[in-house]
DNA sequence: AAAGATTTTTAGACATAACTAAATTTATTT
DNA sequence: AAATAAATTTAGTTATGTCTAAAAATCTTT
C-alpha cells in the first residue's frame, strides 16, 4: 500500500504526461505540487524503489505499468466520486474537485465497484473528462479544444481539460456547460480571441478559455 | 485543522468516555488505537496544547468543550456514511465499519451537510446507533441491552452497541437484525447465558452476545 | 505505612516527508 | 568550446507520530 503523498505524486506524473506524452521533470511536478524540486527528487528515488516509475537522475521520470494502474486508478475514483457530488448531492460542478482531491484516496476497491454500479457506470465526470473503467481503460472519444476550430463552425461542448474553480465559474457565468452549443463568428488574429456566439448571446473570449474548451471532432 | 492521527485519538476518547463517563487513562486509549502508551502521552500533550482535552499527567484526560464538539462531527460523518453504504451501495453492516473510518476524516462540512440532506436527515444508522445532527446534539432513546431483560421478556431489537464484524456477521447468521422481534425464554444463571426465541427459532446466545444487544426501555 | 505491582511519563531513536543551501549536472549562450 | 544559466541532486535540518527502555508516580497489598 501506498502513502497519501506517494499516491498525490503518481497523480501528478499522470497527469502531466497527458499533456507532454514525454518524460516528466522534477521541476514540472515541484509546480503541481508545490514542493521543492529537493522533495520531488527524494519522493522519487523512493517510487523507484517500489517500481512504481522508470527513472534516472537528471533525465525525468516516467510510470511504470504498475504506476500507471495505480495512478489511472486513482483518476477512476476521482471522477466517479465528481459524478455522485455532482449528480446526486447536488454539487455544482466547480465545487467537487477539492472534495473529490480527498476522497479519491479512500481505499475499498469494492466501495468504488458499487459506486460505479449506483452512478450507472458512467463513462464521463461532470467536466466531461472520461472515467477509466475497472480494468483501466479510459474511454476515448476525438475531441478538439474550441482554438483549433475556424470561422463559421457551430457545435457543442464535450467538456474541458481543466478542474479549476475559477475558470469553470467564468464559464458558468458565460452560459457553457457540457452540451451548450457554440458558434464561433470571429477570430482576432492579434490575440487568438473569439468571438462566439454562445445560446445565441454573442461573447468574447480568450485564447486560454478557448485553449480549455473541448469539441467533438468528427 | 487537526491531522487524522489527533482525530483518531480525539474519537477514541469520546468513545471510551461513552462506556465509562469518567476521565479516560492512557492505557485505555493505547489499548484501543494499538499504539504504545508513550505515544499516548506524547499525543494528550499535543492536544493539551490545542486546548482540545483536558489533561492532567497522571491523572487521566477528557475531552474539552471543542474537542467533543470535534469528535461528535467524526462521529455524525461516520455513522452517516455508513448509512448511505448500506441503504444506497448495497452493503451490508457487517462491512461498513472500516470504510467509514476512513470517510469520516474527509473535510467538507457541506458535502455531509448534503450527504445528511440526501439520506433523509437520519435519525439512526445501520446499528441503530444515533446520529448527532449538524448541532452535535445526539438523539438519545432510552434503551437496554439484552442481559437486563427478565425471562418472559419480549420486544424487538433497537441497536447493537458495537461495530465488529464478527458480531455483525454472527447475528446476521442467528437472523438478528434491527426490529427483530426477541423472547428471552429461559437464564441460565451458570454464565448469564440466554435461551431465546428469535422469529419463532429458539437458539442460544451468550451474555457477551446479549449485552451487545438494545432492546427498547418504556 | 512500607513493599511490590501497575501505570504513566520521560528520554532517546527512527521513519516519513517536507525544507534550505550548496554542489553537481545539463542546457544555452556567446 | 568556454562561460553562463537553469535544472537537478545531495547534504543537512525540521515536524510528526511512532517506538523501546528506563525513570517516576500512583495504586494495591499486606
Amino acid at each position: 500500500m501506498n502513502t497519501l503523498a506517494e499516491e498525490n505524486y503518481l497523480k501528478a506524473i499522470l497527469n502531466i504526461s497527458f499533456n507532454t506524452n514525454n518524460k516528466v521533470s522534477t521541476n514540472e511536478i515541484s509546480n503541481l505540487l508545490k514542493t521543492s524540486p529537493a522533495s520531488v527528487t527524494d519522493m522519487l528515488k523512493k517510487l523507484l524503489e517500489k517500481k512504481l516509475v522508470k527513472y534516472e537522475k537528471y533525465k525525468g521520470v516516467e510510470l511504470s505499468n504498475s504506476g500507471k494502474q495505480y495512478a489511472i486508478n486513482i483518476l477512476r475514483k476521482h471522477r466517479l466520486w465528481e459524478t455522485f457530488l455532482v449528480e446526486h448531492l447536488g454539487f455544482n460542478w466547480s465545487e467537487v474537485h477539492e472534495i473529490a482531491e480527498e476522497l479519491e484516496h479512500i481505499k475499498s476497491t469494492k466501495l468504488i465497484d458499487k459506486l460505479d454500479a449506483f452512478l450507472g457506470y458512467p463513462k464521463f465526470d461532470p467536466h466531461g473528462e472520461p472515467i477509466p473503467n475497472k480494468e483501466g481503460v479510459i474511454p476515448n472519444v476525438k475531441s478538439t479544444s474550441l482554438d483549433q476550430m475556424e470561422v463559421g463552425f457551430a457545435g457543442h461542448v464535450l467538456g474541458v481539460t481543466i478542474d479549476d474553480k475559477l475558470f469553470l465559474d467564468y464559464l458558468t457565468k458565460l452560459n457553457i456547460k457540457i452540451g451548450t452549443k457554440i458558434e464561433i463568428i470571429q477570430k482576432i488574429d492579434f490575440d487568438k480571441s473569439l468571438i462566439v456566439r454562445i445560446e445565441n448571446i454573442q461573447n468574447h473570449i480568450s485564447f486560454d478559455v478557448a485553449k480549455n474548451i473541448l469539441i467533438k471532432n468528427n
